[in-house]
DNA sequence: TATATATTTAGACATTTGTCTAAATATCTA
DNA sequence: TAGATATTTAGACAAATGTCTAAATATATA
């Protein structure tokens, strides 16, 4: 759970999932969407695979990102939780 | 939402709330829950309180806290919109 | 009014975070 | 194999964050 509140308090990388939710994209689409640096872009990618709220899998030079939505659902049930008492 | 992601992007403060769920506390209540001082418990529960994740009622010289359950559930909906496509 | 209790505000400081540039790694194709 | 493209890793640095101590504010009560 850690993990994964830091990978939501970022602008950016809540950016990056809305847009994941729609598409797959590869990590220069993704970076091509923002006005920042690719190295930048890299690191947000990565903070989000570590919260596993990404997952990337590479196709020859590529590497395609998509959301993982399991991991929505449970940060949807914490939050749940709150209103059941 | 901005200040949303940033007030739940620490233990303690994700601790208060934990806590608020089940009953309203004061300052020092809380505070005595915690190795931390006053002070900063004071500063966690004003960026809950910026998030409008709580809600403060002083009552004679102390000032109780309560859980504002409306926007947790405005948070869960934020999480539950990434399943629906 | 003076003193005690509850809480916040102010200011300092070490740690974490987000961004950048430069360099490294991985893959494709001529 | 050499060169081009896609992406990440490493390291630097300014800004944001969490914590502390000391002081200020608000209320209650003797």
């Amino acid at each position: 759970m850690k993990s994964l509140f830091k990978a939501l308090n970022d602008q950016t990388r809540r950016d990056i999932l809305e847009m994941l939710k729609e598409i797959d994209m590869t990590a220069g689409d993704i970076a091509d969407k923002f006005d920042m640096t690719k190295p930048s872009i890299s690191h947000h990618l990565s903070i989000l695979k570590q919260a596993n709220l990404v997952i990337d899998i590479r196709k020859g030079q590529f590497i395609y990102y998509s959301l993982n939505t399991t991991v929505m659902d449970d940060i949807a049930k914490w939050f749940i939780q709150f209103n059941s008492k």
